[in-house]
RNA sequence: GCCGACGUGGCUCAAUUGGCAGAGCAAUUGAUUUGUAAUCAAUAGGUUGCAGGUUCAAGUCCUGUCGUCGGCACCA
């Protein structure tokens, strides 16, 4: 039999493994060798090379190295804890993006952050003592007998169908496809990082399991930096830096009702005027609609059934309203206020309508995760022949936004669920079809998620992606074969015809309260010229002497539209210049002798250290340069 | 909603085994008039989230409750 290794033939002995290759080759990276992979897959670096085709190592470098490493981090931590904890009864436990995660069944022991501290020093000791980690093929009645007091893995072993293997490393046996390296020494540098409740497969109505996160690297270098990244990651915390720039505040008195301060306040409308203006010029017509609306609409939506119990609802003279918890339905009644025409068609309405949803308690999260919010919604009512080039605008318009704010992203299709899902299969296919083709005709790459998609039609999601790596989804553009059927929404053809037009929902920030949130974490605070609450802050040298002719400058900068304060505490300039840096302030000018003299301006920019003494008129064009191309 | 942790002046945090609630920053007042990240001094600021309980005595222990955080579930 012969493999092809490094572009080569090669001929194996009879039983050839990974681990007796590796010596017949005398590799000099051997200890670097973490699996092999034949034909695509990966194993065990023990397990005999069955049959012929495409060979190589996989090693701490490789793509794979991370994932094969956080996988076998979880068997340690799993048999840490079992050395600790013999009672403990173990789900399941992978490797995932961000490391891995065991979910225990403790019994009734409660583990707390200490035990935490106590579990990874155990990981360490069953490292260094350099567990073998052997996997063996078992049958179905021996796994169920290896695992008889564990209802968890017996449940899993209950549902498999192919070959069934146990790993085990010491005294931890567990069961697994593998593939796991040769020995507990590889896991060296890792971190347990957090405790949590998880409930047994996903499923809130069964048991919840004691979940512990870690994650581990190859090198104590990429722990640190991983570790320190964290750190970094907490600083541009919005809700932190919400608190020190006064941008926003929540209160016991509203859970997830946020309340905008006067700086919040002004990165909130600058955005909105902003994307107004790029919507109007993009053909759409801004309408507003109730808050407030009767059972009855909701019951035609269908919200009233599906999420009765995340709407704040109230009886107002013996009849129920709900407050709105979506715009589509007060939007869908402003369309049928009129009759339309064919050529009336694409109508675009646009709304930044505050909804609210009566979200879990648990689920809040500063300005990610609130119970009142606006969505920078739209619905485009278009004609089939329409929905193309409806689709190709939006691409267009969503790419211009996020390019604005410097965050790349890319694209998800989710098609038709394979069972649950309304309208015919014609219009799904013909929609999927132009949410694929007006993709790549803009050139843009997408991902699909077969069957993702909502029971009422297809949809394209936006996955932001800011400057430290984080992944958001924020705009999303779906199509809606449900409401207009519930609403009976027409246009008349060239035929006077009624036709059922296409509706298509649309929101780039999804949420403005949360975009926000993530522009926050996204700048770290330091927010570009054109969208900072405070834009030039205005430090005259000597209070006695430069005061006033400060304060003009100051007055005559407001006067051109820019957000600038004066800063004539009694203090030292070096005080009022940390003061401007800590509220990252884009431009801070300093007014002395020469300054007020030879009308000059001297800045300094933020995150630099220079200043720079130019013409007022000079400086005057440079922030208008730099508002202007949104720097 | 569920599991776990946490809740002390505006902010960040102290307070031995239960034993007089304290500091820095911010604020106010006064002095100082400052050329690129913290001038000096004084003053004021608290029913320790809230409600009960145990105790001679509770920030500390117990019960309940509200909120926040890390996750899970949920996210039209």
């Amino acid at each position: 039999m012969e493999i092809i290794y490094n572009n080569d033939k090669l001929i194996l002995n009879e039983g050839e493994t990974g681990f007796s290759l590796i010596k017949r080759l005398d590799l000099k990276n051997k200890l670097d060798i973490l699996v092999y992979k034949l034909n695509g897959e990966l194993y065990d670096l023990a397990t005999p090379i069955k049959s012929e085709g495409e060979f190589s190592f996989v090693t701490k470098t490789d793509p794979e190295a991370f994932t094969i490493l956080n996988h076998d981090s979880a068997h340690l931590l799993a048999q840490a804890v079992l050395s600790l904890y013999p009672d403990a009864k173990f789900g399941i436990g992978p490797a995932i993006k961000e490391g891995f995660y065991y979910d225990i069944d403790f019994g009734s022991v409660v583990i707390n952050d200490d035990d935490l501290v106590k579990i990874e020093r155990k990981m360490s000791e069953l490292s260094k003592e350099d567990h073998r980690i052997s996997m063996k093929l078992v049958s179905q009645q021996e796994a169920l007998e290896i695992f008889k007091n564990n209802e968890y893995k017996v449940e899993l072993i209950n549902e498999i169908t192919d070959r069934i293997t146990v790993y085990t490393q010491g005294n931890f046996t567990d069961l697994c496809y593998g593939p796991h390296m040769p020995s507990t020494r590889y896991v060296k540098f890792f971190k347990l990082l957090s405790l949590a409740g998880a409930y047994w497969r996903g499923d809130a109505k069964r048991k919840q399991l004691t979940r512990i996160y870690g994650i581990s690297f190859f090198s104590k270098e990429e722990l640190d930096a991983h570790l320190h990244n964290l750190e970094e990651a907490k600083k541009r915390d919005h809700r932190k830096l919400g608190k020190e720039l006064g941008l926003f505040m929540l209160s016991e008195y509203g859970p997830g009702f946020p309340f905008w301060l006067e700086k919040g306040m002004s990165l909130y409308h600058e955005l909105e005027h902003w994307w107004i203006s790029k919507q109007r010029r993009d053909g759409y017509e801004f309408i507003k609609t109730p808050t407030l609306l009767s059972r009855d609409l909701w019951e035609i939506s269908g919200h009233w059934a599906n999420y009765r119990d995340n709407m704040y609802t109230t009886k107002i003279d013996e009849k129920d309203y709900a407050v709105k918890p979506m715009n589509c339905p007060g939007s869908i009644l402003i369309y049928n206020n009129s009759l339309h025409s064919y050529k009336d068609l694409p109508i675009r309405l646009a709304e930044h309508g505050n909804v609210h949803r009566h979200e879990a308690s648990g689920a809040l999260n500063g300005l990610f995760r609130v119970r009142n919010f606006t969505q920078d919604d739209a619905h485009i009512f278009c004609r089939r022949d329409q929905l193309q080039s409806e689709i190709k605008r939006l691409l267009k318009l969503y790419d211009e936004v996020y390019k604005t704010f410097n965050l790349s992203y890319h694209i998800e299709l989710s098609t038709r669920p394979e069972n649950k899902y309304i309208g015919d299969l014609k219009t799904w296919n013909e929609s999927e079809k132009a949410l694929a083709k007006a993709c790549v005709a803009f050139g843009i790459p997408f991902k699909v998620n077969e069957g993702d998609g909502a029971f009422y039609g297809p949809k394209l999601d936006f996955k932001l992606r800011d400057s430290i790596g984080r992944i958001w989804q924020c705009g999303t553009i779906q199509l809606d074969m449900n409401l207009p059927e519930r609403f009976d929404i027409s246009y008349i053809d060239r035929n006077n015809k009624k036709v059922r037009p296409i509706m298509l929902h649309r929101a780039v920030f999804g949420s403005i309260e949360r975009f926000i949130g993530i522009l926050i974490e996204h700048y770290a605070g330091a927010f570009p010229l054109w969208f900072a609450p405070e834009q030039i802050s205005v430090l005259p040298v000597n209070n006695e002497a430069h005061l006033k002719y400060a304060a003009k400058l100051n007055k005559k900068l407001i006067n051109l539209g820019l957000r600038s304060s004066l800063n004539g505490a009694n203090e030292k300039l070096g005080y009022r210049l940390r003061q401007s840096q800590i509220a990252k302030i884009p431009y801070t000018i300093v007014i002395g002798d020469r300054e007020m003299n030879e009308n000059l301006v001297t800045y300094r920019k933020f995150g630099k250290e220079d200043q720079i003494t130019v013409p007022y008129k000079d400086f005057i064009a440079m922030i208008r340069r730099e508002i202007k191309n949104k720097a």
